[in-house]
Order: structure tokens, then sequence, then C-alpha cells
DNA sequence: GCGATCAGAT
DNA sequence: CACATCTGATCGC
């Protein structure tokens, strides 16, 4: 294969420039510390950030690029060996802090690789972003989307993330003798805890190195590493479990609350299927298990996810750093590209945008998809598979656990767990077919 | 021995 | 399991 010319969160080589969305782990896949494959471009936040994950990393090599407007690179062309211009627009992803798109023009057209982002197009940070976009791909056909498609299904349906913070502090105020912890990662997230702590007037413990990521973030006397100065503690996703909470129980009352997207679903956390179920009925503190109630949103009725209690001592709060169903459709109509790839896949099955998005795309193309016109009827499938394993239709429903059963295939040890390993698939683009 | 990568768990 | 991260085992130099 021709060698690239520009790489986006992929870090295996063979490009001239790089560029880094954000700087969740799963972006960050073969960067490292000892980075000296070429220049790095990101948004002044993640370059700020990106040296307390990586100490030592040569900043000779950060290229800072500010949000809204055109940069110009000019590189060498891999096949003619010739110079050719390529510019980038860095466009706020509202998923997390510093994450962008990216947005490139050159001889291969105009193309957008949106990283993960959410598209709360209501709140007005999001609609300075909307209006950026817009005036930059104006005039021009954007030849390729390169998509957030995390949450590409219709059951994905979850309010904003100012309602999802309201309904973490309803909860917290229905236990005012509890501790509280929350579920968090290491970036993202500090909206919801600022909001916690503006509106009960408390500060938010969280564990120290998490602390030293506030505070580059610019956060003052909101947090504190300090127990006893608050019962609301953030804690990383990893250490949230439900003996983690049983085991709390035993010394204070504790609650947990997990913010995510992904509807609170059996077996998390080391849960019982048979405990979860029994407890689908049950009511304590005024939250339902499970309340459903609807929006209206991009002019259709969404059935959005509330509050689940998924375990005596467990809520589920729909609170997404990832665009929902209708967001990522929002999104779509608005940039009208001329073809569209998904960045998140498992090896296993691929939720293909074109499926439910085909039709807003910028040119007429063979119809392939067929959600809005005949829906039920497809020729073609929303979700890919291999053959390897039988994959719901529906996502949501696709509740049965697998089995991690491991057979050796030609001597080679292989489990079936493996193979449905969720991947984040950077992109390299070449010159001629810009997809690596 | 060390960092990179993989598999599994959290 | 389509959120992200950690840990331990294994690989490759």
């Amino acid at each position: 294969m021709e060698r690239g010319l520009i790489s986006v969160d992929r870090w295996s080589g063979g490009s001239q420039a790089y560029f880094l969305t954000h700087l969740h782990a799963d972006h960050t896949q073969g960067l490292s510390s000892a980075w000296s494959r070429g220049p790095l471009f990101c948004s002044h936040l993640t370059s700020k950030l990106l040296p307390f994950k990586f100490p030592n990393f040569n900043l000779s090599l950060l290229r800072v690029l500010e949000v809204g407007s055109w940069h110009s690179l000019s590189l060498t062309s891999p096949s003619s060996g010739t110079k050719t211009a390529v510019q980038v627009m860095l466009i706020d992803a509202h998923h997390c802090p510093g994450s962008v798109m990216f947005l490139f023009r050159g001889e291969f057209g105009c193309l957008l690789y949106t990283g993960d982002f959410r598209w709360e197009a209501s709140i007005e940070k999001a609609y300075t972003s909307k209006i950026i976009l817009l005036n930059a791909i104006k005039g021009s056909k954007l030849e390729v989307l390169y998509l957030d498609n995390t949450y590409c299904h219709p059951s994905y349906a979850f309010p904003s993330r100012v309602d999802a913070a309201k309904q973490v502090v309803d909860i917290i105020i229905s236990h005012p003798e509890h501790d509280i912890i929350i579920a968090i990662d290491n970036l993202g997230k500090e909206e919801l805890l600022l909001y916690i702590s503006r509106m009960l007037k408390i500060k938010i413990w969280v564990w120290p190195e998490r602390l030293q990521t506030l505070h580059l973030l610019g956060y003052e006397d909101i947090f504190t590493t300090k127990t006893s100065f608050t019962r609301v503690r953030a804690v990383p996703r990893y250490s949230f479990t439900v003996d983690t909470l049983e085991g709390l129980n035993k010394v204070r009352p504790t609650i947990g609350i997990m913010p995510s997207g992904l509807p609170g679903i059996l077996g998390h956390f080391g849960m019982n299927e048979n405990l979860c179920t029994s407890l689908a009925d049950s009511r304590s503190n005024g939250f339902k298990s499970s309340e459903i109630f609807t929006i209206t949103s991009n002019g259709q009725k969404w059935n959005v996810r509330s509050v689940e209690k998924l375990h005596q001592y467990i809520y589920s709060v729909p609170y997404s750093d990832h665009a929902s169903f209708s967001e990522i459709q929002e999104f779509v109509e608005l940039v009208r590209p001329i073809n569209m790839r998904g960045i998140v896949s498992s090896s296993s099955c691929y939720i293909n945008p074109l499926y439910y998005f085909g039709h807003f795309r910028g040119v007429n193309q063979p119809s392939q998809k067929s959600w809005q016109k005949h829906k039920g009827v497809e020729s073609m499938s929303a979700i890919q598979t291999e053959s390897l394993c039988q994959i719901s239709h529906c996502p949501n429903l696709a509740r049965k656990r697998r089995r991690s059963e491991k057979i050796r295939i030609l001597g080679h040890r292989f489990s079936r767990v493996s193979a449905l390993r969720r991947v984040r698939q950077g992109v390299k683009i070449v010159e001629n077919d810009c997809v690596d």
C-alpha cells in the first residue's frame, strides 16, 4: 500500500503528520513517551494534558492548533515526491476536555474526522461549533465523513448532559444520609462534577492523580483528596463494582452512580442476572427502576432513558459524552457527506452509518439504505458481522451473555470474547482513495 | 530486562 | 456490549 500522508488517532507510522483528537486511552494506542515518528497536531488543552499522560514526551514534536481557523501544512506527496498543501481546521467535539474534530482540505478533497463527539445543538457552545463547521464546508463537498458511531442505533436515546446532571443531583438529594460514589474516567465528566458541586455546595473527592489533571484544567477549590471534607466521591470506573458498593455499605450507607449512555445492562459490574431481574419492578426513594420519557429533538419525538436502579446500591444515569442517535442524525444531515464511515467497530460487528443516514448524503447514490423509506424491509444490514457468531439485529437487545470459551485453531489459542473486542479505528489518509 | 501488545477483568 | 481503563501474561528485541 502507498505510504500515507496524514494519520488521525493512528500511531503505527508511515505518515508525515499525526493528529490526535483527544487523550482517551483508546485513541492513543501506540502513542508513548518515546514518540518520534513525526509532528503531532492537537488542541491547546490536549497539548497541556499530554505530558502528564506521557512524561518526557518530546515537546518539540507537538504542534498546537487553535480551533476554528484554517492551518496550512506543506507535505510531500508520497507517490510523486512533489509538495502538496493540506489545510486543517479544528472543531470543538464537546466530548472531553481538549477533544476536537479535524476537517481537512487538500488534493484528496474535503474530509471530516469527528473523533468522539457530542452534539447538543441546543447548547450555546455547540451552536458556535455548528456555525464554524457550516462556514468551513460552505461551497465545498464533504467527500468522506469519519463518524463517531458509538451510539448509531435508534435505541440510543438520552437527554442532554445538563438534564442528566440534574437527575444525578436529584438522586444525591434524595439520599441525604448516604455517601455517594460516582464512576468516572481519567478525563471527562468534569462538568457533571462541577454541577453537583455548585448545586449542593460541596466539594468532590477525587484520587490524587485525577486532582492533578483537574488542576491542569483550571478547576480550583472544587475538588479535594481529603475524604473527611465531603460525602461525594468520584472514583475510577474500573473500581466501581457491586463488591465495592457492598463492602462500603458494611461501613457506611453508600450508593453508587454510573453516568453512561449505555443502558444498565445485565451482567454489568459483575451483577447477578436474576438479582437484577428481581429488582426490575422495585422502587425506592421515588426512583422507578427504569423511567422513560419523551423529548422532541431534531423534529422528531424520542423516548429517552432516565435514571435506572440497577441494584440495591447502584443507579445508572444517562449522562453521555457521545452523541445520541438523534444527535448523530442531526450532524450527518448538517454536513451531508458524499460518503461516511464509522470509526468504532469490534472485530465482528460494525454499525454502518450509511444504513440509517445514507439518504442524507450530498449526492445521489445507489439506494443502499432502507430505514426511513421501508422500515423493516432492509436491502442492507445495519450491523455487519462475521460468521463467527450470531448477534442480534438490535444491539440493545443483544443481551445474551456470550460464553468466554476458548478453542484451538491450528494450535493457536482463540477466544470468542477477544474476537468481540471493541476497537477504535484511527485513519490513515493516502493520496488517492483517502482510506487506508 | 524492558517496552509493546494482547487477553481478560473491572 | 458500541462508554474506558487497569492488570497480568506473553511477545519481541
